[in-house]
DNA sequence: AGACTTCCCCTCCTTTAGTAGGAGAGCAGC
DNA sequence: GCTGCTCTCCTACTAAAGGAGGGGAAGTCT
């Protein structure tokens, strides 16, 4: 008995899911939403076995919320499921420790079939993945769940007293914070931090 | 007699631009480059009639550029050519002032067609750009030279003080221009200038 | 000539950012 | 137990950013 979340702001695409998810065959309790910040409350609060995740939702774009996910959760299995084709993008979500990359153009039997594949211990990605590392996407991963939190906030624009504010911590820990992150990503302030999280987009 | 500058980074393709503009029977002289900077140095000193304009260019790519060409050389015709194909793209582009613009895809002799059209003062852009302004691409729009050479290098993540080093001015005069921006693009700090110049680029 | 814009520079001031170094609490794994 | 990591918070400091306001020079446009 799996229970299952899946992440995407499209009705219809969370409807297709479903019944990816249903011709598996496996007895999955499914479970869904439309933004980054309720996944991350439902897999605090439910905690899933499976998130099936949409790059591209209101809020946050981009690989930022994945590294979130991993970073915060590294014990739960994460499929990327998005309309990018992209190969840097699905090297990446690869990186970031996902176990499968679906394009949004597959058919249903394509995702029953892979989402068959993850459940039984296979990673799912398309043959043209890179394997080399990334730079980009290894500093990233390598920052702490509240360091990921802190960046984000950064690239919103923040002030670090907002920042302070909305994580519920002082002004002082943001700072150390930064600092950890600034040395992490070898960069030296928050601006450039901000470009890193704006390069890891999805573009449109 | 026309004096053209084509700036695009790849060589095949100069190649065909500098084809389609033989192409029009116009007597034209042609220069070329390959980067953004070298473009606003060549058109300084050489002030040619026509620009064409690759919008992603090493260095540089997005509108920031042409928006940065825009302003300081107003009575330069600008034609962007460009691989994206994006409504968006060629909506902002006519925004800023473009005459034209003319995908990558185009044949040769399309480009030439258009490039005839633009020597005759017409507009050459596809039928599905929108006429509704954009609100970002206007707050660009009334950035002057200067201030727009500032929201770029602050979108580098670069100090005032390596940006007034970088332009020969004092540092207070890079706060003055950098107060000015924000009040423009009623934002309220540098990190979300960045972000402004990180939306207008163009995705791979 | 007058109005206007742009650019440059200035002072004075407050707030924010960033550096350096340390330290305690909690928690996981060995 | 011990180690290591993370998160938290602290002091004290320097550097940078940002706000308000003004002024002068050069050019353009009417």
């Amino acid at each position: 008995m799996y229970r299952v979340l899946i992440a995407d702001d499209h009705p219809l695409f969370r409807r297709a899911l479903r019944e990816a998810v249903d011709s598996t065959g496996e007895d999955c309790e499914l479970i869904e939403c439309e933004q980054l910040d309720q996944a991350l409350a439902i897999i605090t609060h439910q905690q899933p076995d499976l998130l099936l995740l949409d790059l591209k939702m209101p809020g946050s774009s981009g690989l930022a919320g994945l590294a979130q996910i991993r970073s915060a959760y590294p014990e739960l299995a994460v499929v990327v499921v998005t309309a990018s084709e992209d190969g840097t993008v699905a090297s990446r979500v690869r990186q970031l420790g996902a176990l499968g990359f679906i394009p949004k153009s597959a058919s249903i039997e394509t995702m029953t079939q892979a989402l068959r594949s993850v459940l039984q211990g296979k990673l799912v990605f398309p043959e043209f993945v890179s394997q080399t590392p990334d730079e980009l996407t290894r500093k990233l991963a390598s920052l702490t769940p509240q360091q990921l939190k802190v960046l984000v906030l950064i690239s919103e624009g923040a002030l670090n007293k907002q920042i302070g504010y909305t994580l519920d911590i002082k002004e002082t820990t943001v700072k150390s914070h930064v600092r950890d992150i600034f040395r992490k990503l070898d960069i030296i302030n928050r601006t450039q931090a901000a470009m890193v999280i704006q390069q890891l987009q999805i573009p449109d």
